[in-house]
DNA sequence: ATTGACGTACTTGTATGGCAATGGTACAAT
DNA sequence: ATTGTACCATTGCCATACAAGTACGTCAAT
């Protein structure tokens, strides 16, 4: 488990949290591999406490399993809970760019507009790292914009699961595609024009689909079996 | 704040969990009070440890603050996020709605409908806590018939901060109203008739629509100050 | 009366050590 | 092959302690 370095005010229960968080997503941390408290507090220097303490946040989004008096366990993945998440992104963000629509003569773009254009020169320059983050942020100042924070943090600990299929598929994501979308939705959202950007947002939510059945054939191993009639 | 028995198996965290929600949500811990993770310890009859868990959870949710180094409060009604809780609400319960109606074919509503059977019995028989019970049941149910379970936890934590400003009124509740509106949701899903279901959900959610001016204006103490432009 | 320095009490965040209960495992006994 | 048993690791929880930061009262200086 890679361990970068803490940052200045951050507590350690944060700290624990966004290790475990990029360890989990980029599949460092194997589905299906069992933790311990004592073991992750040796490895980030923090005592038992705020291991515990990020490891049941974990466990609420389901991500992680805590299993009382055996250990913890990084989830299988779980299709349900993965299609789950998708269901719930694609509902909560068409609802948040209705409104957006709505509200649009109200509202102020311009946070969204610096980011596309950020978006653009990182994508001339190669830096995929740089990018994503500003995907995730083009995202989040929609809900921002419509006063849905709250809404984006709960949505937030549940796209995990997509996050780390995602990882495993080691298919090139189309980024200019992406920041095309992204242009073209926040213009539609200014125009308040609600089809278009539904529409495109649409689009943009399924680019991301991934062939579930081919990778679950290649990592098996990482996948929850499915629910079996037994017999 | 009253404190009821612990249940059997229940963990320390899970019965401070259901101590603070209920007291929250009736309001006998007042909307801006001070807590301490010592007192609530000693009131419960638990270390810190469990207590302490449970107040970050309810602060994922934004119903208490936890304010390091200073204590812990019992948030302030905060409408912005009522509103947010009810949008969330209306959303997710809306989509599930009609996932419910298209898979009606496959679906067994027995569950829901012996539940409608029994709020009948309940409302006649005046007893309104079991029918409220029922009511979340009623609700809840849809979820799990779709596989929505996780997401509806997450609505769960949010709508405590409707449920509590839904306890500051002392209108009655229409409770004959519903009852009549679950049964003929659960009718209409079952037709698979998307049109009708969510034209009755509509309505059904809107039964709840509080006057906040007129309950911020009695109890002033217990809102957050809505946000000023300052000078 | 106002201001500023200082100390005190209280709070959460974290560390540390420990115990109870329980699932897993290895191994002996049958 | 099955059963019983001892042992181990783990989490849930407890108790205590300390660090760091906030609130508040006191008191002197102005």
């Amino acid at each position: 488990m890679t361990i970068t370095e803490r940052y200045a005010s951050e507590t350690a229960r944060d700290y624990a949290l966004r290790m475990l968080k990029r360890s989990i997503v980029s599949l460092e941390l194997k589905p299906g591999m069992m933790l311990s408290e004592n073991e992750l507090s040796v490895a980030l220097g923090l005592s038992r406490t705020p291991i515990r303490e990020a490891l049941i946040e974990l466990g609420k989004t389901r991500i992680v399993e805590v299993l009382p008096q055996r250990g913890s366990r990084i989830s299988l993945i779980d299709c349900d809970l993965v299609e789950e998440a998708r269901f719930l992104r694609t509902v909560l963000e068409k609802a948040i760019i209705e409104q957006a629509c709505e509200l649009a003569p109200t509202l102020d773009f311009s946070v969204a507009q610096a980011n596309v254009k950020l978006q653009k020169f990182y994508l001339e320059n190669h830096l995929l790292d740089k990018l994503m983050e500003l995907d995730n942020d083009f995202h989040r100042e929609f809900f921002r914009l419509t006063n849905r924070l709250q809404t984006q943090q709960l949505l937030a600990g549940m796209t995990l699961h997509f996050d780390r299929l995602r990882s495993l598929s080691l298919i090139d994501i189309d980024a200019s595609g992406i920041v095309k979308d992204h242009g073209l939705l926040l213009e539609a959202v200014r125009k308040g024009d609600k089809a278009e950007a539904l529409a495109i947002l649409t689009i943009h939510l399924n680019r991301s689909k991934l062939d579930e059945k081919t990778l679950r054939g290649r990592y098996p191993a990482y996948f929850k079996p499915e629910a079996e009639t037994c017999a």
